[in-house]
DNA sequence: GTCTATAATTCGATAGAC
DNA sequence: GTCTATCGAATTATAGAC
């Protein structure tokens, strides 16, 4: 975090091949199989070295977990953007990334780890506060619920592949989604049939 | 799946109590830490018995998972619910499951499963295709995403455990998200700002 | 039916030669 | 800087005693 020493900006020249190529394979990895399912002899054998290289450039295998997390989202400014085009603008990003990276995309990898693993959902939580929740502009929750829509999207496209929404094509789920993502976006209150802004007392019936 | 033997049917006497205390630790672990987190060891443990018998018992890991994946949704019945309600329902509904079961509940225990675990991902298709879209009465792409929505509700809320999700209410997020599962469920085209049904040509631009 | 003992792998991590 | 060799621990699964 501290600022590095100037001489060195330009000392960048030997091993950092190796040092990119292990991250390459271990991104690749832990997105396909998630952290308890990935090695680090298989890793390295994808990035076509010893695992002992592994360990002396990254230490340990949650070590280069970490390292592998450094998701940037990339999410494009909001603020310009009218209201009524945030959710399609929103979802077409996603889609765009994540169709033209297939299963290398740094969010699957996150979302693939994240669910057994603390260490990668305390990244999510963290990523998510600090990148998507500030680009929307908007309350925590809706935020939250926002987040909810886009990750469900991700995991049921890509990790779970449930068939009808793996054959929508990118339009497709561009037209019919945005739509309710939207509705999140909107302020609520907006009570055709006079629900109550406060909910009920506590009439948690059982069905 | 056949008939079983008429006779045998009070013959339950021996032996079922430990089955059921193995299936229940099982389930207890898969929705914890997942199918490769979880160690047939820690299962006998959590039931008190040896863990040669969860083998005597199921045959393999993968066995004991598959048994530990047999789900019901228990669904409500959704046809004489009229449509501005059914989303309201099936968010309840799913809540319910969910806040009275903490981890143990089925469906979490399959989404923490099928995100590495490619058997559990194709039950979990399974279980969609013949539980949620004959529920839903509609289209696959509509019940796909209603999916996708439900689906990313359990993610956020109790997975990845997003704060701004956990903190809400049940209430508070049946009024805030059952509109946007409803968005999803309405008829499309409805095109107030004249959106092409057909999507534009091809004009994939980068963000 | 239940448990002990062990086989056969595989993993993360370390030490040291070149 | 890279690889060989190996340790110690943990895993699934099997065989057999009681």
């Amino acid at each position: 975090m501290a600022a590095p020493e100037p001489a060195q900006a330009p000392a960048a020249r030997r091993s950092d091949h190796t040092r990119a190529a292990i991250l390459a394979a271990a991104r690749r990895h832990f997105a396909a199989y998630g952290f308890e399912g990935t090695t680090i002899r298989a890793i390295a054998a994808d990035a076509g070295i010893d695992h002992s290289m592994v360990m002396r450039y990254y230490g340990s295998k949650a070590r280069l977990l970490d390292a592998a997390l450094d998701i940037d989202l990339d999410l494009p400014g909001l603020s310009a953007t009218p209201d009524d085009r945030r959710a399609e603008l929103l979802v077409r990003h996603f889609l765009h990334r994540w169709e033209h990276n297939a299963a290398g995309d740094g969010l699957l990898l996150l979302l693939r780890s994240a669910v057994t693993h603390e260490q990668a959902a305390q990244r999510t939580r963290e990523i998510f506060a600090a990148q998507v929740a500030p680009a929307l502009n908007t309350d925590p929750e809706k935020a939250g619920l926002v987040s909810t829509q886009l990750l469900g999207l991700a995991l049921t496209r890509y990790l779970l592949r449930i068939p009808a929404v793996v054959a929508m094509r990118p339009e497709e789920i561009v037209a019919a989604y945005a739509p309710a993502i939207h509705t999140v976006l909107q302020p609520p209150a907006r009570t055709p049939q006079g629900l109550p802004p406060h909910p009920a007392p506590a009439t948690t019936q059982t069905p």
